[in-house]
DNA sequence: GGCTAAATATGATAGCCATCATCTAAATGT
DNA sequence: ACATTTAGATGATGGCTATCATATTTAGCC
């Protein structure tokens, strides 16, 4: 049945946003069409009224993801803190897209890669200005380094085996984040 | 038909060899079982005489991979010059197994996960040897801080569109590890 | 209020893939 | 040399999934 200009406009939106969680949750392979419809509440036949293809949902949700991904007010130690702990770790669905979809990326479409490239780029931007001050050259590597051992130590951090070990990986990582920018 | 008990031997290390890379390429779920046979010089058929199943060849191309993987001779600063550099970027299905694969341990089996564990704790140790002197303490979070750079620089290098922002994330981070750990 | 277009539902279809059954032929042990 | 065992080849099968065709219902417009 068809359904009014906002009710299809917020669908499609809860489908981006649902989808952006299962991917994250079950990555984008192991995620049908037909699941994502069904966790928006509707069915996969109205599935390509929205998007051309999966792999343009997958960019499209990617974008979208990505977008959200913002500072969550408060510092940049209390930003470290909250993205290696174990709370992150341990939901990966409502945690960060980069940690849980970036490694993903490379095998899919231009359009993701675009999308990826975009949020790498401001979310990299935005730990530029949140770091403390620092020369200019030294708050640009901070920024990228920092960035890439707090998406390195998640995405090692949730393929462990051993709690023990996975915590160590967070907190080893946050105190060498510390000791640097510092 | 039968083949000699050596030569068996080393069709297995074919197939696991062969999985390693076609794993790391393109992905454990883009692989077939067959085209891993098929790259191996065999027929689909054999497979099961060989593993209990795809996740057994995962699992078993995994630790393979991790066991293989080792220093190259050189100190710390060649290992991360050679790990942050364009050409293992470029070529992941040679590449760190760690780099290509960890983010994908999270949806496999409890075997993987064990085998992603031990030679992540390999891999530390390793690391800790080549450390330049450092207290104990410091010397830990400096092999787990650096390691989780590398690889996540290394992911999201390989995530990006422009060569540019690529190349620079893995100089900066470099740049940034250097500086920290001296 | 009725007409039309559009959003979603229902119901195929075709391809891929893991796994299994069966066959073939060569290696191994006697 | 022969019998037996077994690695590998060939050829199903069943399940899953992206995508498409068609039907249905209702919003949006006159």
């Amino acid at each position: 049945m068809k359904v009014s200009r906002e009710q299809m406009a917020e669908n499609r939106r809860r489908i981006l946003e649902v989808a952006g969680t299962l991917f994250k949750d079950k990555g984008f392979e192991a995620v049908s069409v037909a699941e994502v419809m069904k966790a928006a509440g509707l069915t996969h036949g109205g599935f390509y009224g929205h998007f051309r293809s999966k792999d343009d949902l997958v960019a499209q949700a990617l974008a979208h993801a990505l977008a959200a991904d913002s500072f969550d007010e408060g510092g940049f130690g209390d930003f470290v803190r909250a993205y290696l702990a174990p709370r992150h770790r341990d939901n990966p669905d409502k945690g960060c897209p980069t940690a849980g979809l970036a490694a993903a990326i490379r095998h899919q479409t231009p359009a993701a890669k675009a999308a990826m490239t975009e949020g790498l780029r401001a979310q990299i931007a935005r730990i530029e200005q949140a770091l403390p001050a620092l020369p200019a050259t030294e708050k640009r590597s901070a920024a990228i380094g920092s960035w890439a051992a707090m998406v390195g130590a998640v995405i090692l951090a949730r393929a462990v085996d051993d709690p023990q070990l996975s915590d160590e990986l967070l907190e080893q990582t946050r105190a060498w984040i510390d000791a640097s920018v510092s």
